[in-house]
DNA sequence: AAGATAGGTGACCAAAAGGTCACATGTCAA
DNA sequence: TTGACATGTGACCTTTTGGTCACCTATCTT
């Protein structure tokens, strides 16, 4: 469990879930190229992603292929914001983003 | 931004934000009575949880008080996951919890 | 006023994390 | 089958982080 939470911490390795989360099914080759970063350093982070169940993967070949699992994120949500709090909170953001993005 | 997700890396701060999610508005010494730890490094914790907005806080004459904030919680959540794919994790995740503990 | 109580600051140290590199294995394609 | 391609491992270094301590300020109580 607490392998989610370290894995969230880094700044690159929620980029490479903002990648996945545009576009699943992607090889490390293909994420490297979206970072100013060597190909270990991206290795080494998908690698804390996958530990953490956050990141699942798929060998095709000589390729990997890395696609986002969102139910660690849920299991985070539900920890602290009970199904009360919840609805709230969730009005409070909707009424937020309408009022910074007017529609 | 980055910050929420730094304050939740550490299994104390964790530990102190359940402590407020059960009963909010305690102080320092408190909570520091919880824990195995100097009141030092429970201050250093609260510290980080607060610029993360984690943690409202409210001065009352010597005593500090602290209180849980959810929104930011939300936020993380809101970041990755869609609102179909939200309905279908949480669909998965009240399945599995009835499975494991059955009413 | 004086002791006790609650909280705060800066220096310091050990452990963990982020990043790179030399080197190595397996797979595709001509 | 040879070279290019995709991924993997371990050592190594630098920076960040977690924790403690000496010392300090503010508030309550008698």
């Amino acid at each position: 469990m607490g392998g989610v939470f370290k894995a969230l911490a880094d700044p690159t390795r929620r980029f490479l879930l903002d990648l996945l989360f545009t576009r699943d099914g992607r090889t490390l080759t293909e994420l490297e190229s979206e970072l100013e970063m060597t190909r270990f350093g991206v290795m080494k982070h998908l690698k804390v992603l996958e530990e953490a169940n956050l990141v699942a993967t798929q060998r095709s070949g000589r390729e990997k292929l890395h696609f986002l699992n969102p139910v660690p994120i849920r299991q985070i949500h539900d920890r602290w914001i009970d199904k009360y709090t919840q609805s709230r909170v969730s009005a409070l953001l909707d009424l937020k983003n309408s009022l910074e993005r007017p529609s």
